[in-house]
DNA sequence: GGCTTATTGAGAATAATTACAATGATCCTA
DNA sequence: TAGGATCATTGTAATTATTCTCAATAAGCC
């Protein structure tokens, strides 16, 4: 898959009437330099500006990452954190969904390709275009360690355990 | 399947050290007469909760449609729209998944048993609890196009879509 | 360069979570 | 079964997360 241009990000908002800024294209750059399996809610990405020298507002940061999303340039993660992540929607070769323990948060991605042609399948149905799918699996993963199943990463582990209450810290911050 | 009592509520919960308090009993109670299809959030269960005369504080209803989303019995839905909703969590007969226009929001709910396999699969490679799975696809509907979403550029067309006459049912506000 | 208007930044408004002291559900013991 | 201890839960208020408003700015177009 070819990479992602500025030009390429330029010609998409203008045919639709929109335009290329600095901090569209500087926020669109964060992104794709971002290590595989990474994703960033909308305060890492403001940090992360900051830290690489850029001013760019936490109002036009929110804004951006939405709009790209809408675009389906990015994905927007609901990973039960209290916060949204975002990440680049590789659609392929690097398409993948999320497993997440609805106790710590935790959170592993997993590639599944019959869920993407299912959703195909679902948009065809309706001569729609298929933006994104994410599947979203929610489990609590102290249940694996008490039955010793095999093949679970070891960092899996919850650091809460579910009967610790309502009013659970979060993990990620 | 059997309906899910307060007895079994209050099991589940102190089994777990928790305890059954009257709020939650409450919301439970809403849940399970809202009619199917529907879904609330928080600031239209406290509404409803009001207009039933009970006075649960906004507070508690976050507090209690998170946990209740931990425990399974409720689904978390982040639907495009801003705010999250929640609906009962009947992993059968009535699981479906979400197809959102992320333009208008427009919403429409669809079953696809394979999907839910597929998310039994990856729980159970691990040995893990399946609480809940979500597919969401994200797309952009053929009144989105027509009209532009309020708010949004009118050009925001996507050249893909075909947006053929497919009715497709429920927005929320 | 000048016009149009999408976009930005700052702050207000809304959504959601959290801290803390008061309350009350569960359990223990008599 | 009643009374009391324990500590999860509640309500209030504060904090954080996200979206929105609006005047100033600047990208795209000629
Ligand atoms: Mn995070
Ligand atoms: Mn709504
Ligand atoms: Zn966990
Ligand atoms: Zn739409």
């Amino acid at each position: 898959m070819p990479p992602y241009t500025a030009a390429a990000l330029k010609a998409e908002l203008n045919e639709k009437g929109w335009r290329l800024t600095p901090q569209r294209e500087t926020i669109l750059k964060i992104f794709q330099n971002l290590p595989k399996g990474n994703h960033l809610s909308a305060e890492d990405l403001h940090h992360e500006l900051r830290k690489q020298g850029h001013s760019i507002s936490l109002s036009t940061v929110y804004r951006t990452v939405k709009l790209m999303s809408r675009m389906g340039i990015l994905r927007e993660l609901e990973l039960a954190e209290g916060h949204k992540h975002y990440e680049l929607n590789t659609m392929s070769p690097h398409h993948h969904h999320h497993m997440v323990c609805v106790q710590c948060n935790l959170t592993m991605e997993f590639d599944n390709d019959t869920v993407f042609k299912q959703a195909l399948k679902q948009t065809e149905k309706y001569g729609l275009q298929l933006i994104d799918c994410q599947l979203t699996i929610y489990t609590i993963c102290p249940e694996a360690l008490r039955r010793g199943y095999p093949g679970l990463p070891e960092n899996w582990v919850c650091n809460k355990a579910i009967a610790q209450g309502a009013d659970l810290p979060s993990r990620d911050k």
